[in-house]
DNA sequence: AATGAATGAGCCTTCATTCAT
DNA sequence: AATGAATGAAGGCTCATTCAT
């Protein structure tokens, strides 16, 4: 491919993925999506096939962009293992403000069901390996209470995502919007206390 | 309004339900919602005025219906108040397995933006008030822990319902399908854990 | 149906039969046959489900039209059946004058291959039952040769067909262009008389 | 021009007599013609200008290389002349059963009109001379029914091809598939027959 | 109240052709 | 000579909505 071609194909994928985001699958329009990039509508048949499959790329593209376990954050976590949960919490929220794209996507996803997210079954995967080693040190240690890694982690993505991905109805059903400051450093604080094991100092506890 | 128009407006609300559900607003045609509810398209805009207020009635007619905190699982809790938690996940759980577009429709309004949502602040309401004295009271008492109420109820709402609205791309970040029995019962018992105060007997205090 | 929609339908029907025999089912354009129909586009699919679907409806349309045998042409026959040949060679040649669709549409379905034709599968057939009992009877009393009757009806048919369908071509091959005045006249009484039984005065039976 | 070039060239006018006899003029694509050909599209630009003008050249191609009146058939019939029309018949048959692109472009052509079939016109040749002494000889001999040499060509034309090209439709009009052996035999016989001079042992002549 | 007929804008996709390498 | 990249104009079809009965 030349490089020429790179660059449109780039063009593509970055106007799709805005628009996808935005829109959905069905609400963006090629067009729209050949227009904004600023080249032919063809092209983007060209380089990948048809409307349905540039979705896929798009998803493919930000899920290996994305990192959601960043080597940064995995650092962090390292060198203050005690705030494990903590630091994770931060990072993913971090990275859904950084990556506005990413909960829609992954919602639109969810939504239009397999047919677009099976493509995601072959790209990688266990990217948590070396997360699951430090929760397990971790929990061994009696630093942290005794659960399961995966109920840990989902815990920790549910939070962070539900946060921004139903922010609309959840400030209805909640009384309280989710955007606020002042909710997310709750968030952050509560729900990493809630794994960390009781001291005797903590309030609760002397009772 | 007739008789015979309410039950025409009636079919036209369910049929609306069920697609709306399945392919969001953009997704669903008027046509097919027509011709789902076996009634004359004119009917629709006769009584919904367009496809974007009837989404809209939808929404908040699921929101009426659903009784995301019903009687019955308020008055288990009330039985039985130090296992609140747990009993409020699984009444969460079973919303969603027996409204199944539930999750669909809210995600779907998240993503269609407030254009959807603010219908919803009309019917606002605080049917978890009740809910909050039982919490506050568990608190008080020393059986849970010192979390803000609206941060516990949160994490119980989105834990629920992550579960099923990102059930597909969870399956490959986790490692581990939420779909399958075992998830879900570990769910159940493990954040409900959290919330709870220690006991001795804790495996992890001990150490 | 109302009686505007069968007058859009026919609208559509008569375009669609003119346009499709000028350019074929690829050439002719859903676009090109509304425009000329005078009617709006979504009509044809309301009314004929897609472009192919009008093909075939326009072709059983011709051919329940048409009149291959029309009546006129076998009361003349009857009238005077030592002329059989004569007077159905005529008539189709004179079909063909009047419909210059015809060959048309049948080229193109035949090229187009089983996709078009089987519709006509479903249509009427043997409507020559008659033609056959005066073609065996003028065959019994020895006034025409010994043919099949599937023979002669396929070497009539192919003759006056031909003569228009390969009209271009046939110019260059043959040196003499069918559509001349003469040929067509000499056609008839050349193809008409070898199928009659040769008397003894015509010229070469001398020899 | 090149060897290479030459080999090219031949590649492209190959798929482009498949394509186009299969599909037409506009159901053959031009990204198909050069993919099947396994040559880039430029090069059909290159060496033939437009598809409108391979097309022509796909025609004089076919004509030029199709060989109606073959040398083996002329020999066949100078040392058989009582057989002329049989042998020419079979030959024709034979012709179409070995080029089997030769019918459907002959369609195609006639079907687009002059702008494709003109090209022909440059290619005009008589290469039937040959064929008229002979045919001229047998009726002078009396062994022949006095036909004007072209109506006797063109019937010979029209059935063997009319066959083919009306297969479909025919199986219907006719009640009898043409395609079926015994058609093609029965044809074959009764066709030559009906040319040659009865003799008294015919069975019509009897009576 | 209910229904069939009609509309125009827009959708995804593909085409024949030309430009740049 | 050969190829990959690019283009604009359709092409078939569907949509939300309105009109007429």
């Amino acid at each position: 491919m030349q490089k020429r071609a790179e660059v449109t194909r780039e063009k593509i994928l970055k106007a799709a993925t805005t628009l996808f985001s935005e829109k959905g699958l069905n609400g963006a329009t090629v067009d729209e999506i050949t227009r904004t990039a600023g080249v032919n509508k063809q092209r983007l048949y060209a380089y990948f096939d048809s409307k349905d499959h540039l979705f896929e790329s798009v998803l493919l593209n930000v899920f290996e962009n994305v990192e959601l376990f960043s080597r940064k954050t995995l650092e962090k976590a390292k060198a203050s293992p005690e705030r494990l949960s903590e630091i994770l919490i931060e990072g993913f929220l971090k990275v859904h403000a950084t990556h506005p794209t990413l909960w829609r996507l992954l919602a639109w996803a969810n939504l239009e069901g397999p047919k677009c997210t099976e493509a995601l079954n072959h790209a990688r995967k266990r990217e948590n390996d070396e997360l699951r080693v430090l929760f397990e040190s971790e929990v061994k240690q009696g630093r942290m209470r005794l659960v399961k890694f995966e109920i840990w982690l989902f815990t920790l993505l549910a939070v962070t995502c539900f946060r921004y991905s139903n922010h609309l109805t959840l400030a209805h059903t909640l009384g309280w919007d989710p955007a606020e400051q002042d909710f997310e450093k709750d968030l952050v604080q509560e729900i990493s206390q809630l794994f960390s094991v009781p001291r005797d100092n903590e309030p609760n506890s002397k009772n």
